[in-house]
DNA sequence: TTAAAATATTAGACAGTGTTCAGTTAACCG
DNA sequence: CGGTTAACTGAACACTGTCTAATATTTTAA
């Protein structure tokens, strides 16, 4: 029925972003659907096609829901923390995937054909995260070697990143890694034993 | 219709994964399809579910069919180095899965159900490729440290993975990272230097 | 030789999915 | 009042994985 008691566009697209992310987290990418979207917000499939424009950029704006989440959880798990920040950092790390699963995995479990191209609202919030480790491993480096932060950063957040993934996928648990944190942590010391 | 030229189930399954894999490696995980590789063996889908059961069954044994040919990859690939195996080894792991982006990807993309095992002879297959690495970072370690070798390997096994990962996803390109495998190689190099 | 059992295979129904779009409803504006 | 515009629907389409009753052939046993 057309607009009886209507939504402005705007205000949908956020309803169905935020029920998107209430059922991705809970059901996870692979058993996702934009038709449980609708139902879950009362309204037609079509909707959110009209809105969405498609099911790629849906699960885009999920994910980019999700990236400010952790962005957020990052930033205030770091507020105040003096000593050891950069632990501090691969810890909140990993309690976000494992808080939220469902929702980190479909960061990763989702691609854009790979003729497409990322959006830039949404590069911009990875880049987001990545600015606060780069600048965390920044502040833990010598004055010297500061200019190499932005190098040491991303290939830390892969390493961390490749121990969150084994440790979510159970690849550590099959091969009896027991301390998957501490693992992470280790290589991440390795790497600034470099400097000094 | 009945069994006029018909193959045995063994030979069938045989078929089925060698098709399954090609397709996978063509469309990825997320295009692939059962239906798709029923047509191209030019059986009906109902065969694929009486021969592997179930559709997860049918993307395992593909995936274990990759899992074959990455260790058989990385033991020829590593036949007759002499110097710095380790380096070897990390470039067979990127030119892999850049080689076999859709099957390797695959490897990652499909999970079980949460309350469902990994079948053993997957388990093992998981476990040669990890015991070859391990092997190799024991003898790259000092004697005196070689039973930190399964819990190192592990731990540079998920780096590395996390610099592919972040290679063949985009994220490193969106990063401006220009040199993946030399980050990978770096962060390798200093988790050695702990030990000497 | 013949009947029974085992095997290989199919057809088709079922309940889902993403996608599209012509059409409907209601509010607003001149 | 009539026309424009924005919001919204729902049916149709071409797929998907899944299951099962039925069928055709071969093997086995009596």
């Amino acid at each position: 029925m057309g607009r009886r008691s209507d939504h402005t566009r705007e205000q949908l697209r956020e309803m169905i972003i935020a029920a998107g992310h209430r059922e991705m987290a809970e059901a996870g990418y692979a058993r996702f659907s934009a038709r449980q979207v609708a139902k879950t917000i009362g309204y037609a499939i079509g909707t959110i096609y009209n809105v969405l424009g498609s099911y790629d950029q849906l699960v885009l704006a999920i994910n980019g829901r999700t990236l400010d989440l952790w962005c957020d959880y990052l930033g205030s798990r770091l507020a105040g923390v003096n000593d050891d920040r950069l632990r501090a950092a691969i810890d909140a790390y990993f309690e976000f995937a494992i808080l939220n699963r469902n929702a980190w995995g479909a960061l990763y479990d989702f691609r854009l054909p790979p003729d497409e191209a990322l959006p830039e609202y949404y590069a911009a919030k990875v880049t987001a995260i990545t600015d606060l480790v780069v600048q965390e491993v920044a502040s833990a480096l010598p004055p010297a070697h500061i200019g190499e932060a932005p190098a040491l950063a991303r290939s830390l957040l892969a390493s961390v990143h490749g121990h969150c993934v084994f440790t979510l996928n159970g690849t550590f648990q099959l091969l009896g890694e027991g301390d998957p944190l501490g693992a992470a942590l280790a290589r991440v010391r390795d790497a600034m034993a470099r400097f000094g």
